[in-house]
This record gives structure tokens, C-alpha cells and sequence, in this order.
DNA sequence: TTGTAAGCGTTATCAC
DNA sequence: GTGATAACGCTTACAA
């Protein structure tokens, strides 16, 4: 066994204790110093000070939270940091939660349920003050086991679960869905597919309904065949895949509806390959609005919400929990939607040149 | 005064000592068996884990960490998780450190040295392990002094910082801006005009040399009028403007380097605002690929490299520091960058017709 | 093999 | 107004 020189020289830490002694006081009295509290005489005061900053001694917040049993930090597990709705997410629960004193603490889950329970138990053990969660399956039930367990707060983005003590924080899918749908029946079109996420979470269900109703209003029947859900993630992939089935149909749709962050990316690339043209030959709206949607020829109609706000409302939520302390009761915050207007929309007679099919 | 009835229910935490009561043991035996060291009995081992299921507990990991003075918990301060680059870095070190048993703490500092002052204060206080850290300013004196306070190590990304026991991780912006350019030099380019960020950080500086020494190479002077380099941050706007100056300047360049993650956004809508097309009358090369520069028309040729491997290299980096405790020595690491050629580039004389200036 | 107790750094309660 | 001390929950010498 090798013994090195300098492996004695572990400098403790200054403490409350070192501060009292340079300044010929109790530890006490320190405490009352740091924390601007009671009555301090005023020499002794400075003398304190004088001390904690000869000593650059701030206290420990790891000892603070200890003793408190509270450790001002929250848990934000989401699934993809790569998903940019996300980082703005949250960077938005972190600008306000920062501001209110607490520490933002990350984990993804990359959509595995077994990630996010065990995130779940970690933060427990950590004594997280609470958590903002964008849980995979809504359904699932470990997770739900484990965040019922779970002895903090939750606010949920974007998701419909109710557990004891959860609040929410949702967009306005329906809205956004309800309006993109009707401005393509307004243009004339009456085959419109919709590509979306799965029926397994609250963004794909409240997006299918605004579908569903837009069609109603207008006594349609949304043709069937042109829905493409998948239960499984709504990827860029998924988009191409489907995307190249709808245009070889016949009988195929004169508008897409790609209802998720990742899909246009595959939508278009899967225009391109079929030489199809946006908007003469098929129309197309897309969602959450991106450098992407904004900067290709023609620029994308897309639904738009602000995730940031899904994040800072969310993190709002909880600080409105964590100070109510029993009395709250669990609310909705539902975040607006719009639906941005530009050039990959036109009437379904357009130009429908045969396709390069 | 309102006395709720209720307030009196603060179920106090499960401890140790509600563990060992109902197993018949002591909190040692307890603490033996959940850390599994010693030996122990069969018999009241599985007694001990009976207790510990049936009353659901977990050892606290603050009162852990307040005991061995270490939280587990590496802090990464960035200036904005809106830019996929860092969004990207810090699923990167997310990943290496949770499976390290370390968590993650994030902070924006939003390009405030400011904010990141207090940041490194306060995972000082938190006694956070470790900081991952892309300064803003490299020069910046208080931020650098709360640096070398700090009683953690750091690793810097894509900086070029020495304090005492950091470490760092860097793009090879100057091997990527040097293959860019000679390419350019390579399709017969003379005048090429480069956008990139300030030099008071060593992606510009790196990138500026990589620029001088395609032209060096090539016995070429480049034109200094076209290099547009300023000391604030480049983003999108800064790219429009300088693409627009660039634009109408007589001896304009047949060529732009824009290296920078948001600039591109600004380049091009500077060239559709102007008419001006790609690459007849103007080649372009951007920096970090994303789904803009692949999916526009045409498809821009950009320098990628891999933000994630960024951000997991400097976790790699700080466990390994935090594992070899004192005999460590500062090191690099450099992760490659390369060139993907797209269709954004042609020889210079390749159709200049007069633009729309 | 197991129990006991000191100690991590703070703050709040109680005397003085 | 200030000082001493218990307590937060855990781990680890050391004692038995």
C-alpha cells in the first residue's frame, strides 16, 4: 500500500464554528447574523461579518438542508433533451424556480418506464421538494405506484393523470387542432389525413378530438384511412413511413396534418423523394413552430405554443403548492395555442398535377 | 391566530432507527446491511431487509451526503438551453454522470458573467462535486476568481481556461474551418467572407486560424473587409446584417463561411430577402448540423461535430478527476469535427449573374 | 457479529 | 442580547 505525501492535507471545511471563535462569539450568534434575524447588537454584528468574510465562510446548504429536511431542490424528468420543446421546458421552470431559491435537478428518461421510476425513487431519496414530470405512458402502472409513494408535490406537463396532490400544465391542443383542421376544410379540403402520436397520452387524444370536431361542425366524416396514430413514438421516421403510404393511396388525402415536434422533418423528406410539391400537390400544417418550418420553401403553416411557458407555469404551480402546503387543491393550467399561417397551405384543387407516384 | 387541524400530521420521515426498532437491531447492523459490509447474520440480515420493505425506507441521501461532505451532484452552468448545442451537451454529461450514481444540476447563466458568478457560489454552498462550465467570457476576472475559490474541480467546454485542477473539452474548430476553406480556396474561391463569433473565446479564435492557414497555405491573403467577426454574441440577427453588408459591398464575396450555430438562420433569410441564390450566386458553409441545413434547398454544406460528445467527454473527464483524487494533471480533450458536403457550394464563376442588389 | 456513540454543519429552543 | 445544546439521519470506529 502506497502512502502519498499529500493525503493528509484534506482542509476541512470552515464552519459556523471556526466563524464564532475568530469573532469571540457563540456559533449562536453567527446563525442570527447569516440569517438577519433577532436583535444583534450592532458591534457585534460587524465584528460577525468581519469574521464570515475573512473566513469567505457562506454556510452549507447541504447542513441547512439537513437540518430542515427539506432540500429546495426539483426533480424535472422529461424524456429527451434533444427534443428541443423540451430544453425549453425546461429552461422555463428553471428561470423561475432559480429565482425562488431552488435548484433545478434533471433526469431523462429516453421514453423507458423503468428510468422513470427509478428517477422517481432517487429523488425521494434526495428529499426533492418536488417534480415536474412529462411521464412516457400515461398508463403505466409502476410509475403511477411509484410517484403515488412518492412524498413530494408533482406537476405534470402536458399529460392527463391524476394523482393525490398533482397539478397540470397542458397546451391547447384541442384548440390548436380545432383551428388547423377547420382552416384546411375552409380551403376546400375534404380528404386530410392527420399524422399523430398515440392515443396514449393527453396531446395525442385532445389533438384527434379537435380533428374529430372540426370535421362534425362542417357535417363531414373524416375518412378513416387518413388517420395514421401510432401508439409507439411519433418520430421523424414514422413521419417519412407514413407520409410515403398516404401520398402512394389512391384516393389520397390533399392535406397532412403532422401533429408532432419530430414528424416534419420525415414529412418533408418524404415530399421530396416523391417529387411531391407543397402546396399544389398536398397541403401541409405541422406543429410547434421551428427554424425548420420557418426557413424552408414554402415556409410551413404549423399550430405554435410556447414550451417555455409549459415550463415556467408548471414550475409556477408547484411554488404556489410548496408554499400552500396542505391547503391546495389540485389545478389546471392550460397554456394557449395558435396556428401560424404561411405558404404550405393551398385550395385541394390547386394544381393536383398526377403525382410522381 | 387560525389553528388548522390538520397541521399537526407532519408524518416525520422513517429513519433508521424505525428500521432497526422493528427488526430488533441496532441502527448500525441496519446501516451493515444496507451498504452491505461486514458481515452479517443471515438470519437478521433478511430480518433487517423484511423491516426495511415493509416500511418502504430508503436511507436519506442528504443526510449521506452531510456525513462524507459530498453530495454527488456536478453542477453545469450554460448560457441557454434554447441552443441545441447545449441542450445536446447536457444530455451528454447527464448520461455518463447518472450512470455514475452523480446527479445533475443545471444552471443558465443566460451570457450574464453575473448569473454565472452566482451560480459557482452556489453549488460551492450545495457542496456540489464537480461544475461542467461553458464560460461566456473567457476573460472575465470575477467569474475567473469565484472559478479558483471554488473547492470543486472544473471541466470547461470549448474553452480555453487554465485554473489550477480543470480539465477541458474542445471542438477542433480550427481542423474543421481549415477544411472548410481550403475547399472553398479548392473550388476556386478568392474572396470568402467569414461570419463567426468574437475572439474573446477559443471557438472564434480557433476558427479564425483555421481560416488564415487554408489561405496561407494557398499563398492567398485573405480579404480582410469580408472577415466579420465581432466580440457580442452571433446570432441570428448579427448573421442577417453582416449577410446583408456583405451582400451589396462591391468586390462582394463569392463565398460565406458562417460559422456559428445561429447564424444560418440569419444568412438565409438575408439571401432570400436579397434574391440572391444558392450557391449560382453565393456558396455557403455553415457550422453544426441540424435539421434546417439538411432539409433547405438547396441543403447546406455544414462543419458537424458532436455537442454530446462534448458534454459526456467532460463527464468522463470529472469522474475520472474525482476519482484519482490529488494525483490528477489537467488534461484536453479533443473531440473531431468534419465536414459534410451538401449542396450549397459551386466554383465561383458558376453562373454570378448580376445580383439583385 | 453486533451495539454504542461521536460527528458531519446548521438552526432553534432554552437559559442566562 | 447572547451562549450552550439538542436535533436533523446517517456511517463508522471502537467496544463488547
Amino acid at each position: 500500500m502506497s502512502v502519498t505525501s499529500s493525503a493528509k492535507n484534506k482542509v476541512s471545511r470552515t464552519t459556523v464554528r471556526d466563524v464564532a471563535r475568530l469573532a469571540g462569539v457563540s456559533v449562536g450568534t453567527v446563525s442570527r447574523v447569516v440569517n438577519r434575524v433577532d436583535n444583534v447588537t450592532p458591534l457585534i454584528r460587524s465584528r460577525v461579518e468581519a469574521a464570515m468574510i475573512s473566513l469567505n465562510w457562506k454556510p452549507s446548504m447541504l447542513a441547512q438542508n439537513m437540518r430542515d429536511q427539506s432540500s429546495r431542490m426539483v426533480g424535472f424528468i422529461f424524456s429527451d433533451l434533444d427534443n428541443p420543446l423540451f430544453a425549453s421546458m425546461v429552461k422555463g421552470a428553471e428561470s423561475v424556480l432559480t429565482k425562488a431559491g431552488y435548484q433545478l435537478i434533471v433526469g431523462s428518461s429516453n421514453d423507458s418506464a423503468e428510468h422513470e421510476r427509478s428517477l422517481i425513487e432517487l429523488f425521494g431519496q434526495r428529499q426533492a421538494d418536488g417534480l415536474i414530470f412529462t411521464m412516457t405512458d400515461e398508463g403505466n402502472p409502476d410509475v403511477l405506484a411509484s410517484l403515488s409513494r412518492a412524498s413530494f408535490p408533482v406537476v405534470m406537463i402536458e399529460r392527463e393523470v391524476t394523482i393525490p396532490s398533482s397539478g397540470k400544465v397542458v397546451a391547447d391542443h384541442y384548440e390548436g387542432t380545432l383551428q388547423a383542421t377547420r382552416y384546411l376544410i375552409g380551403l376546400g379540403h375534404r380528404r386530410i389525413a392527420l399524422i399523430t402520436g398515440g392515443q396514449n397520452n393527453f396531446v395525442g387524444r385532445a389533438r384527434m378530438r379537435g380533428f374529430m370536431q372540426a370535421h362534425r361542425e362542417h357535417g363531414l366524416e373524416p375518412v378513416l384511412r387518413l388517420i395514421r396514430s401510432d401508439d409507439r413514438i411519433a418520430d421523424a421516421a414514422f413521419g417519412y413511413r407514413e407520409t410515403q403510404l398516404l401520398l402512394s393511396m389512391n384516393g389520397r388525402p390533399t392535406a397532412i396534418l403532422a401533429l408532432g415536434r419530430k414528424l416534419l422533418r420525415g414529412v418533408l423528406a418524404a415530399c421530396r423523394a416523391t417529387c411531391t410539391r407543397i402546396p399544389e400537390d398536398i397541403s401541409l400544417i405541422a406543429t410547434n413552430d421551428s427554424e425548420l418550418a420557418e426557413l424552408v420553401q414554402p415556409a410551413v403553416t404549423v399550430v405554435r405554443y410556447s414550451a417555455f411557458d409549459l415550463g415556467s407555469e408548471a414550475a409556477h404551480l408547484l411554488l404556489h403548492r410548496l408554499g400552500a402546503g396542505n391547503d391546495w387543491s389540485p389545478s389546471t393550467i392550460v397554456v394557449p395555442t395558435e396556428i401560424v399561417i404561411r405558404g404550405s397551405c393551398a385550395g385541394p384543387g390547386q394544381g393536383s398535377k398526377g403525382s410522381a407516384l
